[in-house]
DNA sequence: ATCATACTTGACTATCTTGATCATGTTTGT
DNA sequence: ACAAACATGATCAAGATAGTCAAGTATGAT
């Protein structure tokens, strides 16, 4: 599995949105790359895909921002790639032998694999653990 | 999970040498490219890689060409995939923040799930599943 | 010996994706 | 009017992927 940093950061800013949820004013984009260290210009490109997918709205003029416009519990980690839209490879020509079908077939399979992971995390979920101590301890 | 054609090739030409381990003659280039439709030249390059392995022995000169040299039943499709070592993307920045480091932990299980799936199925269950009928069957 | 066949090796190229930047414009609060 | 902050589109550099090429070496057949 190889997340991009394109990814990666959609889901820290959506996760940095979610928790500052309550807060009245809109949250800056400045604010979002310095805390989690992402490049500005980069981060711009990653929000105007998240509100054109709907989860985020804007703000714009002086202290304007964004601010989250989903329930985090109705959000996975699945959606958010695939609405930033990993350019996947062009499907190989329609496989010619028999064995190319095969293998062909377990490379779905191991991509169902993970995607069926990425599908059950929802983003409620990593703040829930975020709350409740380092997470780490569940796997160490 | 994103195969690039390099470790696709790769598998193919290993099924095929399994398939045909039982001729006295070794394999030749020609015969896998034609069978497959892959590029003459980059399989060179691959079954170098697989050689270096130690998965396949090369004949040279005429009548040469390559004969399996292990156990299709003790290789898997993840060993494949290591020894084609598919330039895995260099390692992010050691996590900064927590929601960070829970974001790449979940990256992690996902990868780990497909690499499950992927050392799970052995170059001879393949070959089992092509002789005995399209193994479709099995998924539709 | 010579020739054709077939592997060996290393360098090389084109194209695409990714990560990132920049310039310019627009909106809004004070 | 001015500054803060988003909007948009173009552009760029590095790296990976897919694939090619040329020159060399080994071997069997005639």
């Amino acid at each position: 599995m190889v997340i991009s940093a394109r990814v990666h950061y959609a889901c820290l800013a959506m996760l940095e949105l979610s928790l500052r949820s309550d807060d009245v004013s809109p949250v800056a984009i400045r604010e979002i790359t310095d805390r989690h260290n992402i490049p500005g210009p980069f981060l711009v490109q990653i929000l105007r895909t998240l509100r054109t997918a709907g989860w985020v709205q804007s703000v714009r003029g002086s202290h304007g921002g964004y601010r989250l416009s989903v329930d985090p519990s109705q959000l996975t980690l699945l959606d958010i790639i695939e609405a930033i839209g990993c350019q996947e490879t062009a499907a190989r020509a329609t496989p010619s032998t028999q064995l190319d079908e095969l293998l062909s077939e377990q490379w779905e399979e191991a991509a169902a694999a993970s995607r069926r992971v990425l599908a059950e995390t929802r983003l409620s979920d990593l703040l829930e653990r975020c709350r409740h101590g380092d997470a780490s301890m569940f796997y160490i």
